[in-house]
DNA sequence: CACAGAATAGAACGAACGTTCGTAAAATGT
DNA sequence: ACATTTTACGAACGTTCGTTCTATTCTGTG
């Protein structure tokens, strides 16, 4: 609503480049004094917008987390409810490395690995990202369940755990290994995993009340 | 054969904390400070054996590898060649984290993470470390199809992609969100894949002459 | 237009970083 | 046993780290 003051400004300006960084060098190597060079201010005076690394850390974070929120959820919930939905998901979220504009991937997989046995209020802020993320995909399919596209007793725990593990080895093909097919084999993996939960047969079946949630 | 000299004695148990910390806060996260204060030994002693914090790296790196190759790649091959095999591989990856001692889980996967996109000897070393894993399940895999377990026309780089990507969500789902049931989900997917590429018929089907490769 | 408050810069801090060097101690081969 | 190489130490190097001051400059508002 309000037009954003100067400081705000300035801060989003700041959080944009330190994503790029923390994208490449992972949050443990985003530093304040590169930052501080990239935006062409000096130290104390971007370091007075967040008051400690820490708090640019989790801002960072926050940050990233907000634009994949816009990028891939966001979009993916305009898209007819069920496996389109569920799909759309999917190819959103495996195409956003490229997609992002972010140099190094997705910031949330990489502070995931750089933290997980590193207690504090970044791991946590990292696992509750993550937890949502992982919630919008298991409310997807239990969407797709309530349509018929898939078996009544179909997890959406495990179909969640599934779509993240091919996300993740995606994502490793693809920068670590260069590998040029990790896309299509994580979509020939991902249409396995829900022809594997798919109903036996293909009527649209929705259920009776709209108890849906 | 020749008794290890004292030099190479103490270089060892300097890798062997080395492992311990670099599993716990990453190959970048390993300083030669630290290292020496948990070792008892000067910086300067320490630093002798390596020449460059970089060597150091890659030692860790070679030394992480080494113990992969040992606790789960090698007792692997003693098992029935096929699927017995196969399945072997993935348990004994899958523990590993917890059976190896090592506080962080692999340093091949949190070094994938980390080097992904910084082009480097170190991320060579990663990327080769890796692909010999990827290699030894491609082999286990094509074995299976030998034995008459998996279908002719089963993709051995899919299979072990996608199970790589199981090992890397159940490393994330049990240290980040400490989620019990990870192994068992892990698990559950990949009987789901040997399912998919089974042999129709359960009867072992021995290749003609013995030119498994 | 003036004035309060926000925003930025500059200098400096103690600590830790990787690395170098000269030297003492310990291990090794004869 | 001794000579020689190997191994380890302590001190110091120049940088960079995150952070704290104080002092400026800019911005929005009455």
């Amino acid at each position: 609503m309000s037009p954003p003051s100067k400081g705000e400004q300035t801060r989003g300006a700041i959080l944009d480049r330190a994503l790029d960084i923390a994208s490449r060098l992972g949050l443990e190597g985003l530093t304040i004094g590169s930052l501080a060079e990239a935006t062409g201010m000096s130290k104390s005076g971007l370091f007075a917008h967040f008051g400690s690394r820490e708090e640019l850390q989790l801002a960072v974070l926050e940050h990233g987390a907000r634009r994949f929120g816009e990028q891939v959820l966001a979009p993916a919930v305009t898209i007819d409810r069920g496996l389109p939905r569920l799909r759309a998901l999917f190819d959103h979220w495996i195409d956003w490395t490229a997609s992002s504009g972010l140099p190094g991937g997705c910031i949330l997989l990489s502070a995931a690995h750089e933290f997980d046995d590193r207690p504090g209020v970044i791991r946590d802020a990292v696992a509750a990202g993550q937890r949502r993320g992982l919630a919008v995909i298991e409310r997807a399919v239990r969407l797709a369940i309530d349509e018929g596209h898939l078996r009544e007793d179909a997890d959406p725990e495990q179909i969640a755990f599934e779509m993240l593990g091919l996300i993740l080895v995606a994502h490793n093909h693809r920068r670590l290994l260069s590998d040029r097919e990790a896309r299509g084999r994580a979509r020939a993996a991902f249409e396995a995993l829900i022809a594997r939960f798919a109903a036996p047969r293909a009527a649209t079946r929705r259920r009776g009340a709209g108890a849906a949630r």
